[in-house]
DNA sequence: TTGAAAATATGATGATCATCATATAAATGA
DNA sequence: TCATTTATATGATGATCATCATATTTTCAA
């Protein structure tokens, strides 16, 4: 990009104040967005969030879409790191029971903005733009193959179907407890499903 | 309402042309909202697909919200009928696997206007004007009580907790199989829950 | 310190939207 | 048939939105 220095890869991770602000927007963006959806917050009012102005918004991004693909991308890389903690670096059924139980729980529950993307943004994820879309799909295929790599160390068989299962009941019961006006009823659904996977993944 | 007639109450259920108008439009909003979300239609487009011009939406509704929350409505009278057809005319074992087989189809994937509004809604319903997302929850309540008066009748134990974490995997895999731009990883994710779900439910 | 380049701000454009005021057309009772 | 009510259409209003053109500020090397 340096006229200055064009064969000079940033090794030490020079970031520049570009893609400092570049980062700042996203974060914004992909919180705002778990919150109230791809559509839920305009250009401007995340420019004004990040600290800027609406009209600096197009040298850091090509479109609006470009933008809900690159945040839906941050949301993974967040949950990710969370998931890998939690699969990785512990005995495989703690790892497991640990997952389930941060995954359905009433603090994440009440902060959309934190947790796993995939309840708030799953039932519109056909109305996305194809790019976003396939970043999803991507977290969907990585969440799913570290629940199934977990499942087949616990000797559980066939670990993929059941990592597939697993993801979709997880997905649901925090849809479901989000939408819940009741917030006992939404209790009452995280609860279930905490008790319910790990009696049938033999961990209760 | 009419002056000529003020305590009459319509025995014969004498649909007026109003009546009938306004049941059109809402039709054409419940499938239109399956399909692109409670904002994915505009009162003008609405009304042309109705046959109308947008002028006259405000005759059959009071706002826009009104129209959301009565097409919510509308949906779970739908998705109704046919969760009664099937769980209750029928051996409950029978009933229960004819369910999670209509559920969790090919057929329904690719139809998201036909089958249940909660997987493309339940992600979104927390953003939902109040009075929609009121009704939103009495249609998961009964879908709930529903689920779990079969699951009574095959003899498990604890049926409210069953109905609750089976709807939740019901949804998360549909929404997760329609999320999918891979029609195959798609249709994987049904089986993996149409299988597992018979499997714990001793229904295999 | 200065001047070019990079980053951000200001302001405008055309599109879309919910909503409303008012005009026309259709239905209905006399 | 006519008059009145009811239903629908036309057209406007103000708000919000993504996007872009251009101006201003900031950064930083020389």
């Amino acid at each position: 990009m340096s006229k200055m220095s064009p064969d000079k890869a940033p090794i030490h991770k020079a970031t520049t104040h570009k893609e400092r602000t570049h980062a700042r927007i996203l974060d914004e963006a992909a919180a705002a967005m778990r919150l109230d959806g791809p559509d839920g917050i305009s250009v401007a009012a995340l420019m004004k969030r990040a600290g800027l102005t609406h009209g600096g918004f197009y040298a850091h991004f090509p479109s609006r879409d470009a933008l809900v693909t690159e945040a839906i991308d941050r949301m993974f890389q967040d949950s990710r790191r969370i998931l890998d903690d939690r699969l990785t670096q512990r005995e495989a059924a703690d790892g497991v029971v640990g997952l389930i139980d941060w995954y359905l729980s009433e603090a994440i529950r009440s902060a959309p903005d934190q947790g796993c993307p995939l309840p708030s943004l799953s039932g519109g994820a056909a109305r996305m733009p194809e790019a976003a879309r396939g970043r999803f799909n991507q977290g969907v295929a990585y969440f799913q193959r570290a629940l199934a790599t977990a499942f087949d160390a616990l000797g559980l068989p066939e670990p993929e179907t059941t990592a597939r299962s697993v993801l979709a009941e997880l997905v649901g019961a925090m849809a479901l407890a989000r939408a819940a006006s009741d917030e006992a009823a939404g209790n009452e659904i995280l609860r279930s499903s905490r008790q319910l996977l790990k009696t049938r993944l033999g961990l209760a």
